[in-house]
DNA sequence: GCTAAATATCATATTATCATGATAAAGACA
DNA sequence: TGTCTTTATCATGATAATATGATATTTAGC
């Protein structure tokens, strides 16, 4: 579904969340933490900060935190940047002549699978995925 | 969402329900067809065939054909021999720790769309998919 | 100013996916 | 049997994703 890297990213978001309320956090820490490659993991948080999802901060006492509260910050922003899930094909084989108006009898349970995926990413905040812990129904 | 190989074998499979249904098609006039590249098209079709959705002829007027009518052959037969979707997590991140006993807040919502996009590949036919140009509702 | 610690950047290696090219094996048919 | 057409297989190349290593730049604090 997500590629390792936009993982990452959203992995590395919710540590920020979870731990980096009143303090930086430095690359190091979630690397070791989180289990992803330390360099890797570097470029993945600047091109976050270059994205606004993250602030940094450089030199002797530095780090990263968000950019905004875990309530304001959406799932497409952390993993939009590298992978594009809004430009989900909404008919599976990209099919010109499978459109809404003259579609195969698959197209509309597809398309509202697609829909829904993209609103998911769209419409959820990593305080969401934070994991309160409730207890599913 | 599909790979490139996974989404060549899905097309490929539809030009055999459409076009196959009294006659053995060769890898060169569905390369042409469907604008794949001839070489990787035959790789393609021999894993299928090995995965028993096709039936190939080899030799002189040889070719390949649907091994099962367009009804009987549900759409994860074709693509799962590229894509592994039946291993979709269900945890978005496969957290350990979200299950579904302490789920995070978002989990029940995730796990219901990565379940239904299970069960689309699983339970469409190629014949639904053949586009009998039904208008949508 | 010096030093240590941290991010930023560049270069390169590794791996998987996608694709091409050449050859071998099989089978129909004269 | 010979030949032509086809799939089957092998070897290699191209590209993108993933990952590592080394260096430059910035900044806090002594």
């Amino acid at each position: 579904m997500l590629s390792h890297t936009a993982e990452y990213a959203l992995r590395a978001a919710l540590y920020l969340a979870e731990h980096g309320q009143d303090r930086l956090i430095q690359v190091g820490e979630m690397a070791e933490a989180l289990r992803i490659p330390r360099n890797y993991l570097s470029k993945i948080l600047h091109s976050l900060t270059r994205h606004g999802v993250l602030r940094s901060t450089r030199g002797k006492s530095g780090g990263f935190r968000l950019a905004r509260t875990p309530d304001d910050l959406y799932l497409v922003q952390v993993v939009g940047p590298f992978d594009r899930l809004g430009e989900k094909r909404q008919c599976l084989l990209g099919r010109p002549q499978c459109s809404d108006r003259t579609a195969c009898a698959a197209h509309a349970r597809w398309k509202e699978l697609a829909e829904r995926t993209v609103v998911f990413f769209r419409e959820t905040t990593l305080a969401e995925l934070l994991g309160g812990a409730v207890i599913a129904a």
